[in-house]
DNA sequence: CGACCGTTTGAGATCCTTCAATACCAGTGG
DNA sequence: CCACTGGTATTGAAGGATCTCAAACGGTCG
C-alpha cells in the first residue's frame, strides 16, 4: 500500500544525500526522475531476486534488508535509516529484500530516468560509488561480528551501533523484534533475549519499553563489545 | 619485497579488467598511472588503516583480506583471485589487511593520478562503482553463510565457491590454510578438517595433496551447501 | 476479560570449541 | 640415508556456548 505520493515539485532536493554537493542543475535533473513514497510499518519494500527498476533513499523510519535460504532460515543484512540508499544494485536484480520496521518516506528514483544521468551529471557516478562503498564498509565489519565475536560481543556492538546510527549515545529505539536482532546477529531470539536480560541485571543497559534500550555504561558496552572486558562480565 | 616492476608500455592494459569496455584513449590515460608488481606467497601488500593511496588490480595469484580484533581474533573478508581489484575504498584508509597466499602479479594504479581519471575518464567511476558493488554482493552472501549455515553447509559452499572462482568445477587449488579456511568461514581449524574428514570418508571428496581438492561428489556437494541434503549426511 | 503475539525464562540437547596428543610432511644437518 | 625439527593437519575426549523445545509471562487490542 502506498500511503501517498508527493508531487517532486514540493520536496526539497537539495537536502537529499543522492544530490548533496551537486550542482542545481544536476539536482533538478535528478528531481526529474524522482518521487516521494510513504510505506506504512511491515510493507515490502521490493523482494530479493526483483527486477532492481528503482533505487530508494530513506527520508525517515526505518527498513530491515536480508536474504533466505531455501528452508527459511534467515539472515539480515542490515537496519537502514534515514539518509541511507537502498537499491543500489548498478545492474540486474536486487540481492536482498526490503521491509519497513516503522512507517518509511522515501524518495524513488527510477532507474530507466536513472541510467542517463549517471554518465552525464559530474560526480554523481562516484557517489553512487562511495554509498555502495559505505555499504561494502558496514558489511565487512558486519561480518568480523557475525563470524568472530561472542553472543554477548555481539548484543553490544549492536547496542553500540544502533545508538551511533540513531545519534543518540543514551537511549536507542528498537523498532525491530527481538527475532530481527537475531537474525541480524546471527543469535537465536533466546539467546538475545539472555543476553539482554544479563546486561540489564548488570545494570549496563535498561529496557523501559519493549521498544526501547537506555544505555547505562557506555565505557561498559564498548569494553563488552570488544571482548577484552574482565572475566566476570 | 618488490621482486620486479615492469615498464607500463610492455603491459596489455586493454585486457585489464579496469580497463575493459573502456576506450584506447581511456586505456592509455589509465596505463598512465599504473605499473606492474609481483609479490611472493607470504608477503603483505598494504594493512588495515594504512593511507589507501593504490588501487591495485590481481593478473595471477592468490591473496587474501582479513580484519583483526584486538585481542588477535582473525576474520577472512575473502580470497581473491585473477581480475579482482582491491584498495577500492573512494577515499580514506584500506579497511581490511591484503596478504599474498601465493606469488601474484598485480597492477597497481596510484590513486593520486587516479583521483582526476575517475572525473574525466567516462564510465570509470561506473566501472569501479560496479567492482565495489560486486564486492558488496560477495561479502552479503559470505554473511548468510557464516551467520546461518552450519559447518558442513559453510564448508561445502566454500568448496563450490572456490571451483567457481578458480574456473575448474572437479578439482580446486587450496593455497590457503585449515585456519585460513576457518578464519573464513568462522569456525575453528579442528572443525574445518573434520568436515573435510567425513566428506572424504563419504566419497564426496578426494584430497590427493593438502593443497588439492577434487570435488567427487558435485550434486551431493549442492545438496549439503543448501542444507537440504537426506540427515544421513 | 480473554485471545494473541512477542518476550522471557528454564531444562536439556547439540554442535562446535578447547585442550591435548598424534600424525604427516618438508627441510636440515649429521 | 636417516634422525631431528618445525610447522601444519588430523584425531580424540571433554567442556561449554548456544540452540531447541517448552512453558510462563506480559503487554495490546478487541
Amino acid at each position: 500500500m502506498q500511503l501517498q505520493t508527493v508531487p517532486a515539485a514540493k520536496v526539497n532536493f537539495a537536502a537529499l544525500a543522492m544530490c548533496r554537493g551537486l550542482g542545481t542543475q544536476a539536482t533538478s535533473h535528478i528531481a526529474a526522475v524522482s518521487s516521494l513514497q510513504r510505506k506504512a510499518a511491515g510493507e515490502t519494500l521490493f523482494n530479493e531476486g526483483d527486477e532492481a527498476d528503482c533505487i530508494y533513499e530513506i527520508t525517515s523510519g526505518m527498513l530491515r534488508l536480508y536474504k533466505l535460504l531455501p528452508d527459511g532460515r534467515r539472515q539480515i543484512m542490515g537496519f537502514l535509516t534515514a539518509g541511507h540508499l537502498l537499491g543500489l544494485a548498478p545492474e540486474g536484480t536486487y540481492v536482498y529484500t526490503a521491509e519497513t520496521l516503522t512507517d518509511v518516506a522515501l524518495c524513488r528514483y527510477r532507474r530507466s530516468g536513472f541510467e542517463r544521468l549517471i554518465d552525464n551529471v559530474p560526480g554523481l557516478a562516484r557517489r553512487l560509488w562511495a554509498f555502495t562503498a559505505d555499504e561494502l564498509r558496514m558489511a565487512q565489519d558486519q561480518l568480523m561480528m557475525i563470524g568472530r565475536k561472542t553472543a554477548m560481543e555481539k548484543i553490544a556492538s549492536f547496542l553500540l551501533m544502533q545508538a551511533e546510527l540513531q545519534g543518540t549515545p543514551d537511549e536507542i529505539r528498537v523498532p525491530m523484534t527481538r527475532s530481527d536482532i537475531g537474525d541480524y546477529l546471527g543469535l537465536t531470539i533466546e539467546t538475545v533475549s539472555r543476553t539482554l536480560t544479563k546486561l540489564k541485571r548488570d545494570g549496563v543497559i535498561a529496557v523501559p519499553r519493549l521498544d526501547r534500550i537506555e544505555l547505562c555504561d557506555h565505557d561498559q558496552l564498548e569494553e563488552l563489545a570488544s571482548g577484552d572486558a574482565d572475566a566476570d562480565f
